[in-house]
DNA sequence: AATTTTATTGACGCTTCGTCAATCCCCGCC
DNA sequence: GGCGGGGATTGACGAAGCGTCAATAAAATT
């Protein structure tokens, strides 16, 4: 009675195929035109399979929103081992988000929608469970590099703020940034011309503000990214090239 | 045939009390447990009705944000008027946001879900036009001040750095820890204690780290924010002590 | 080949949004 | 007071989506 391996593999891949045409039609169609009657449409099987895998449409997107995180995870931990001071890790760390914004606006979307809404009542709980986890490791992994950074004493933090808040800050003004980028032509008119590369910039001004050094008056972090790109992305940025004007 | 003037009133009038309802219901059971039969049972007339009122049910959520707007707006106003160094209106500014997320979390609520869903199709485009015309008009008044410190020398922006682009830098880092408070206990988990008071000081290294003068090390800009509570909104302050703990 | 176990289906029940023909009510007029 | 008309109000209804489950098909076992 055990199910042949055969089949066994064919329905792991199905969530596969499920999430594929789940993230394709939340991109086209946003959150509402993503309904479960248009997927079971386009993967070849009911509405009755699909429920088989996920328990409601709130954990497809869940699932979809996990996917994002562990990407983004893989994208934090190679940018985290740069060969580099502290500052530079963290300068990395940065780097690899912008990337991955750029690359995977989809990806970032499904997070949004995961942690804005109350999506998450009916969700799997270890779904759910993960999601947090990937969270969690990103924090722990800027972190670390802001404890790095004082042991070494290039960076002196007033009692008041701890290592993991400062990752809270640094975490909050890159998204919060990315969440607000909405429409182009209406940030122009309030003159903001390129957002993504001022929160580069305000991000080391506010280390600067910190005194951790090296000051981006002693180091160049802008060469830094552009080795974090070519160093640790190569693939992504051949890919990046290539991708149509955002 | 032209409509009493009491009833005309009272027709008026009744758009605050669905509203009033609406935001309740969004504040008690969320997104989703805001429905407008609910609305429509809690006061005392029918849908139909209801619908005679507000287009749509985003329509609904719109006009909500659109309170929130003008509630933050109106915040924003009073505390640009603080009387003080172009820097400590600017500290006067953050202070009002974080009165205004303290006092009002349902209307920081609806102005997220706003902002973060694409519920923007269905609206009433005079609604949504005044919408964005707060959105500007907050945007417009802290670029003033940054205008006002660049003229009178005390802050001098690179090159690259607009004062629209340095608002909206501000603007994400609180707005953008604001939406990732979430649950207190999982941020104290990450190590992360007074969120709010860290978003304070996050904004004070930054805008040292840009070299705004006065600097925090020269000025005491916690004895500023405690002078714009009591000076610009001495009636909010009392009723935030009476507030349940947040 | 028969039987049991598992996988799949799509019609169905339920909820919600938004509409609209029927009804009500208020007002002036006879 | 009774009547007529026009805007205001209603709630039943159609459409669409979520999630279920009895019925059916497929696969595995004997």
């Amino acid at each position: 009675m055990p199910p042949s391996p055969a089949k066994a593999r064919e329905i792991e891949l199905r969530e596969e195929t499920i999430l594929g045409v789940a993230r394709q039609l939340l991109l086209d169609r946003g959150y509402f035109g993503m309904t479960m009657d248009r997927i079971a449409e386009q993967v070849d099987f009911s509405k009755g399979t699909l429920y088989g895998h996920f328990g409601s449409k709130e954990d497809v997107l869940c699932a979809l929103a996990l996917e994002s995180e562990r990407k983004r995870t893989e994208f934090f931990q190679r940018a985290a081992r740069f060969d580099g001071s502290p500052r530079e890790r963290m300068t990395a760390v940065g780097a690899a988000y912008e990337l991955y914004f750029r690359l995977h606006p989809t990806y970032f979307r499904s997070e949004q929608l995961i942690h804005s809404q109350e999506l998450l009542t009916k969700i799997a709980p270890e779904r759910q469970a993960e999601v947090m986890q990937c969270g969690a490791k990103c924090h722990g992994l800027m972190t670390a590099i802001v404890e790095d950074a004082v042991r070494l004493r290039q960076l002196a933090l007033p009692r008041t703020l701890t290592p993991g808040t400062l990752t809270f800050l640094l975490w909050s003004l890159t998204s919060g940034a990315y969440s607000n980028l909405g429409d182009p032509e209406h940030l122009r008119q309030l003159g903001v011309a390129n957002p993504v590369e001022a929160v580069r910039h305000a991000c080391q001004t506010f280390l600067d503000g910190l005194g951790w050094k090296a000051l981006s008056t002693q180091h160049d972090y802008a060469k830094t990214v552009r080795q974090v790109f070519s160093r640790c992305f190569p693939e992504e940025m051949a890919e990046a090239i290539l991708m149509p004007a955002a």
